[in-house]
DNA sequence: CGACGTTTTTTGTCACGGTTCAATAATAGG
DNA sequence: CCTATTATTGAACCGTGACAAAAAACGTCG
C-alpha cells in the first residue's frame, strides 16, 4: 500500500507514481466500461488498456467491482461539479435562460470530451447491481436537483410554457443530451455547432 | 425440427405449440436483455424466465448469439413497421407538423407499451459485435431515413426554424424519445401526459 | 554494493456459463 | 393403444475470467 502520508500530505510536487497507475487504470476502466457494459468489462480488457497484467489491478483495487464503482463516482461526481462550476461563473443576474443555456453547454462538452467516464456512466448507470452504482445514483440525483432547479426558475419567472410538465420536461431534455454520447463525434462537425443547436432547441421547447 | 409445411403453409389456425414456445423465448431473451444487456444476458436467465431449462433453447435456436440476433432484429423491425403504419393512417393531406407529432406519439408508444423489445435495442444496438447487430442496425439505419424525411417535409414547407440544423436536430429528437425507455414508468402518471408534453416541446424545438 | 519497501509478473485454483449429447418424456397419427 | 416424431431434460465437457499466493523485478537509500 503506498504510503498515506504521500496521499494525504505534500505530494512530491506531481502526483506519485503509485497514483498516476491508479489513476490510468482508473481511466482505462471508465474506456472499458463505455463501450463493452458492465459485464461485458474484464479485468484483462482493463488491463491491457492500461499496459499492466491484469493481477496487477488488485494491488491497486480490492476487486472488480470496487474499481467499476469507483469510476462510477467519480465519473458521476465529476459531472456534478463541472455543472456547479460553470453555473457559478455566470453573472449573478443572469436570466434563467442563460444559465439553462449554459448547463446544456456544460452537459454537452463534459459529454463529449470527457467522453469515457460520462458514457461509461450513462450507458450503465441503470443496469448495474445497486451495490455498485449506490454511490454514483447519489450524485446522478444531485445533478438532477440542479436542472430541477433551473427549470423552476424558468417557470418562477412566468417564462416556462404552461402546457409543459416540468418534471417530464426536465427528463426529456437531459435525454437528448445524454443520448449525444451515442451518435456524435467530431466527423459530425464542430461541437459547437451542436451546442448551439441544442441550446436554441431546448430553449424554445420550454419557453413561452 | 417443426415442418416446413406448417411453417409456411396455413398453420393450424393458431400457433403451433413449437412457435408458440419459439416466441415465448424470444420474448424472455428480450426481457432478460432489456435489464442486463449483451454481456450480462445469460442462457441460464432466458430459461428461467420462458420457464425451460437451458439446453431447450438450442432445440430452437443454434446458438446464444443467434437468439440474441433475431431479438434485436425482430425488435427493430416492429419499431420501423410500427412508424410506417401509424403515418400511412394519417389522411392524405397531413402537415409536416401533424406527421411529425404523431411519429412522436407511435415512438413513445412503441417504446413505453412493447417495452422489452425496444429497450432491448435502445440499450444494446451500439455495444453489440458487428455480427449480430448488423440486420437490427440495417432496420434502424431506415427507421432514421422516414425520421429523415418527416423533418426534411417540415423544412420543405418553410416552418423549420433556420438555426436548427436538420441532421443534430433528428437525432436530439430520438434522443429524448429513446432516453424515456431510461426513466419513464407508469409511476410517472399516464402516457398520454408524456406524449402530450413531448410533441409539444419537439414541435416548438422545430417550427418557428 | 546490498538490504529493504514497493510494484509487477508468473503461476495456479476455482466457479461459472455456453454447449453437447444421450436419455427420457410428451404428443400426434395410424 | 402403439409407434414415430417432437420436445425437454440431466449430466458432463470445456474454455474463460476473477482472484490468490508467491516469486521476481525495480528502485531507493544507507
Amino acid at each position: 500500500m503506498t504510503k498515506n502520508v504521500v496521499e494525504d500530505d505534500e505530494q512530491t510536487a506531481t502526483k506519485s507514481k503509485s497514483s498516476r497507475t491508479r489513476e490510468r487504470l482508473l481511466d482505462a476502466a471508465a474506456e472499458v466500461l463505455s463501450r463493452k457494459g458492465f459485464s461485458g468489462t474484464r479485468l484483462s480488457d482493463i488491463a491491457e488498456q492500461a499496459c499492466v497484467q491484469a493481477p496487477a489491478i488488485y494491488y491497486y483495487y480490492p476487486s472488480r467491482e470496487d474499481l467499476i464503482e469507483e469510476v462510477m463516482f467519480v465519473g458521476a461526481a465529476a459531472m456534478r461539479t463541472h455543472l456547479e462550476a460553470v453555473l457559478a461563473t455566470l453573472p449573478s443576474g443572469s436570466t434563467a435562460s442563460e444559465r439553462i443555456a449554459a448547463a446544456v453547454e456544460a452537459h454537452l462538452r463534459h459529454e463529449l470530451e470527457i467522453s469515457a467516464y460520462s458514457h461509461a456512466i450513462i450507458r450503465n448507470a441503470n443496469q448495474l447491481p445497486e451495490a455498485i452504482s449506490r454511490r454514483a445514483l447519489a450524485e446522478v440525483s444531485a445533478y438532477n436537483d440542479i436542472w430541477r432547479g433551473l427549470v423552476a426558475d424558468l417557470q418562477a419567472s412566468g417564462q416556462l410554457r404552461p402546457d409543459v410538465d416540468p418534471p417530464l420536461a426536465r427528463m426529456l431534455v437531459l435525454g437528448a443530451l445524454n443520448w449525444t454520447a451515442e451518435w456524435w463525434n467530431p466527423d459530425r462537425g464542430p461541437l459547437e455547432a451542436l451546442i448551439t443547436t441544442a441550446q436554441s432547441m431546448v430553449l424554445h421547447a420550454l419557453r413561452r
